[in-house]
DNA sequence: TAAATAAAAGACAATTTAGTCTTTTATTTT
DNA sequence: AAAATAAAAGACTAAATTGTCTTTTATTTA
């Protein structure tokens, strides 16, 4: 579904925002240690996050990694587009490259379906969201 | 989503099964040009399939792959469990390997339902199912 | 029984994706 | 201004996936 690089950054995301207010910085292996994840893999996806503006940083000493709470009101949809892309929400379930309701593969119709919602839930859900479950204890970024 | 392989390994039994009646045979080569595939991934794929029972297969001369019509009865979810496993219906949408309705991600419950939909698809679609509506020209294996 | 046919099997190669490491650049603090 | 800190950048390695090729085995037909 989502690749393990995109998992990760959502991961990150939301542990940022948790974590810490809008403004305030954090580094790489604190958000690492915080998801459980490999420093270099972080650094190297916050690096694209960044990239794409999906979050901010600041170099040097007491600089880090930040979200702006603009960038809190933003669905989830953004993180995975800067990583993975939107294709997962467009492609055939069985590959063919022009596949639409006049030109249907076999299981257009019931995939389009659920893959439908699926986009619904990244679009619909917000990092500021996902937050506020993992601070009240309703939702977990780690085993 | 599926694998490639996965994702062609539907298209050739579903090729296979519109074109042939239950035990008639039909060749690699034919096969693969029937969904626009390479031979060489058509044929390893097949072995796959007949291996774990999806379809069936004769050597020599005038043998080939078959379905029975008892094959024909069976969902989708058999091929896509031969090929890629049934991971992507208990697999968690952020990576972690304990995630639950006790232990929840932060998308689990949505991500679930969107999930659970899918499995719901490829478990009651027959191989017949798709068949028909490629016979009826509802549907295309091919661009 | 020999030749031809077609799948089975597995080795191998290529590509893609993921992960790691090193160097560079920017900023701050002393 | 120098030293320290932290991200940026990109090269590199490793792993997984996908795709290709060759050899073997079974079956049939002449």
């Amino acid at each position: 579904m989502l690749s393990v690089t995109c998992k990760i950054a959502i991961k990150a995301v939301i542990y940022l925002a948790s974590r810490y207010g809008s403004g305030e910085k954090a580094g790489i292996k604190e958000i690492a240690a915080g998801i459980n994840a490999s420093e270099h893999t972080v650094g190297k996806l916050l690096q694209t996050l960044v990239k794409k503006g999906v979050i901010n940083s600041i170099k040097g000493p007491s600089g880090g990694f930040y979200v702006t709470s603009e960038q809190r009101r933003q669905p989830l949809m953004n993180i995975l587009d800067a990583v993975d892309g939107k294709d997962i929400f467009t492609q055939c379930a069985l590959g063919l490259n022009k596949c639409s309701a006049t030109h249907p593969c076999p299981v257009h119709h019931d995939f389009k379906i659920a893959r439908d919602q699926l986009k619904v839930i990244f679009t619909t859900k917000r990092v500021a969201d996902l937050c506020n479950q993992v601070n009240n204890g309703l939702a977990y970024l780690v085993d």
